[in-house]
DNA sequence: CCGGCAACATGACGGCCGTCATGGATGTGT
DNA sequence: ACACATCCATGACGGCCGTCATGTTGCCGG
């Protein structure tokens, strides 16, 4: 039985993460994993878990996040098409902290972490790739120790939608408590922001939905590019 | 000419990075690269180089860190003797914007970038412990994050000393300037935070010098361990 | 031995922003 | 259509902590 679509797979072999992959790799990868569906909100990993599978989103969105002890909670990562969660998951044997869900309805390729494994050993051209990736994501996290610290809340605002429209486009199909847990901030900070870019004629704004008008009105400030 | 004695590289066999490698593996490493020295206070890389060369600290320490903006610095990193740094950096081809420095006289095995990466193609034996190595340091930023939005000061400032106590015993030859800048405070806060300690006869403190006597005392508060 | 510098220590002030409260707008289910 | 839930929007308050200011202590060089 046809699990995927020969189009599910050309797209996955054009996308970032598989740069410079041949595509006889690709395809091989949805040989060795099935197909699951998460309905919007259902937790793909829980707190404390020791996640083993790796995961490829064919459709949808996950949202990998984490719980403050105070209860906030932040968004480390949007994972879109043809992007992996959990890549490191099968080589680190502890419980991790990071908890995800899915955003929208969302369909993955899931991959047992031996197996996943296993598979990179056998095709060692993978390897640059994942480093390249897990990188890109240490990098962006440091990034943003860095905006934290820097304490102004308007300044991450504004970073968190130009990196969301470069990432995703216009409109934005997210609402004030989301974009707040990715700059780490409250829905209120955010409206207010929000509200200063709106009367500067920057974005609209409509119920889950924030419309940009301006993209290099929000990039003037920052330095750097987050990777959400 | 011998640049490494041999016990210099057993030790190295015993460091947590090298897990499971075997001593001809490591040993081999020695081979590839060059012994470089930094007097305390040089820079290792500076902001936007395109970090090349991966580096194995053989003694002294280094500091990872970023500065933002405003002036202020944060620190990201302590290499110790035995660990890697810039493990990514071959694989990423764009400028980076963190520096390094010594922050004491640190004798270096210096790798050139695209001999590491020939160096773990021809022993794919060592991909996971870099894995491994990369997945505990994203663990660490993202705790980070979560530290930075529960805002507590004093939290930060424990959890920092208690690390550092982890990695580095006591006593611990930092000054308030150095702590902050790991905890992403200031120093005038991190005083106060150790004066309460001090009141409280769980440390002592000198010009430079941190003692600590009741290390659990530090621990009760915090869930996770944070890797400087 | 002494002058200068860097780090320690502590108090006071002020602003940013998180919290709470209120009200309005928008979409949804029966 | 109407009630209800959710989100948007905005104002007021208060506390944490960064900043500045001042003084002390310890270390090093001449």
């Amino acid at each position: 039985m046809e699990q995927f679509t020969k189009s599910e797979k050309d797209f996955f072999h054009t996308a970032p993460f598989f740069r410079g992959i041949s595509s006889d790799v690709v395809h091989a990868l949805f040989d060795i994993g099935d197909a699951v569906h998460f309905p919007k909100g259902a937790h793909v990993s829980s707190l404390g878990d020791t996640v083993d599978p790796v995961f490829f989103v064919m459709s949808g969105l996950l949202r990998v996040s984490a719980c403050a002890e105070s209860g906030r909670r932040i968004t480390f990562l949007l994972v879109k098409r043809a992007e992996p969660y959990n890549l490191l998951g099968p080589y680190l044997d502890c419980g991790r902290f990071l908890e995800a869900e899915a955003a929208r309805p969302t369909r993955c390729l899931r991959i047992k972490g031996k197996v996943f494994m296993a598979f990179t050993a056998d095709h060692p051209v993978f390897v640059p790739n994942i480093l390249r990736w897990i990188g890109i994501g240490l990098d962006s996290a440091n990034s943003r120790i860095l905006d934290l610290m820097e304490k102004k809340v308007e300044n991450r605002v504004l970073r968190v939608l130009s990196t969301l429209y470069e990432k995703f486009g216009t409109p934005l199909l997210f609402t004030s408590q989301e974009v707040s847990e990715i700059a780490g901030t409250t829905p209120e900070s955010t409206l207010r922001t929000m509200g200063q870019l709106r009367d500067m004629g920057i974005i609209t704004t409509q119920r889950g939905q924030i419309r940009i008008h301006d993209p290099a009105a929000l990039k003037n400030i920052e330095f750097g590019s987050l990777k959400i």
